[in-house]
DNA sequence: TATAACCTTCGAGTAACACGAAGTCAAGAG
DNA sequence: CTCTTGACTTCGTGTTACTCGAAGGTTATA
């Protein structure tokens, strides 16, 4: 059984977002002990690790909920539910692609800025300096 | 010379991002029009997709802004911004690794609900349902 | 017994848009 | 020549998802 501040610390959220989310019923399976403190074990555990997913798809927290409610309901929502999942598979594959991209672009983007700090090409990342027939830096 | 609108289709960004960047100094290269209204070059838009990059990592408008005003002062601060750019190419890998993370997740996800749908599995996705022993599907 | 180290709820504040109203301007239709 | 369409403008409010801090309860250690 997990406090919030160790489930904090195992998943990278803070403590203020976790009560966030266990507040608006995001992990229905997480209980209380004596002192009202919220206890996760292991299944509100992977819960909360889907939530994560499914929010950096860029699902709001207030589809989250209805996707939840939807697993509460048991086995007739499961379509409905597989429609929701594979569209979100869908995003991520298209985050991975973007982040690869971003990863490639700041890579030379650093590789730029050493080959002027080592004054091989001038400074032409200022825009305001930018002129035509210049290569464009950015 | 593109509209707000070409640029909006260019880069993905809704014509509300892109003026709310530019009202904000993100892109001090770009020009207006006679009828004021705003036009980007090719440096421009270059220095867009930069900006969008940089915010892709998590850096706020605000220290995106910071960066722009160093790239306007010119080499002197060449050091200064290269440290950002290593800082945020860290980033950039870091979120790589979890996208590949997600995507995997989704895949597998997506892939369970099939069984659960093919009845190899029992609908064990339902976390109100879960019992200790039972096998854990998130 | 007090001091710290946890946890709680609650309410206000913030970042980054998102949206809609109200107005300007240029081109084409009748 | 007026009218409508459509894209742009500014400005001000609304929304989401936190984020922070205050005020207070409980338990372990000194």
């Amino acid at each position: 059984m997990y406090t919030v501040k160790e489930v904090s610390k195992l998943l990278g959220l803070t403590e203020h977002t976790i009560r966030y989310y266990t507040d608006k019923g995001l992990v229905p399976s997480v209980q209380r002990d004596k002192n009202n403190n919220r206890l996760f074990d292991e299944e509100s555990l992977n819960w909360l690790i889907g939530v994560k997913h499914l929010k950096q798809c860029g699902m709001s927290v207030e589809d989250i909920k209805s996707y939840v409610d939807l697993c509460l309901e048991g086995r007739s929502t499961i379509q409905e539910r597989y429609g929701i999942i594979m569209k979100q598979k869908a995003t991520a594959l298209a985050q991975l692609e973007e982040a690869k991209q971003r990863a490639k672009y700041m890579e030379e983007k650093a590789n730029h800025y050493l080959d002027i700090i080592n004054e091989v090409l001038p400074d032409d990342t200022n825009p305001g300096k930018w002129q035509k027939n210049m290569p464009i830096a950015h």
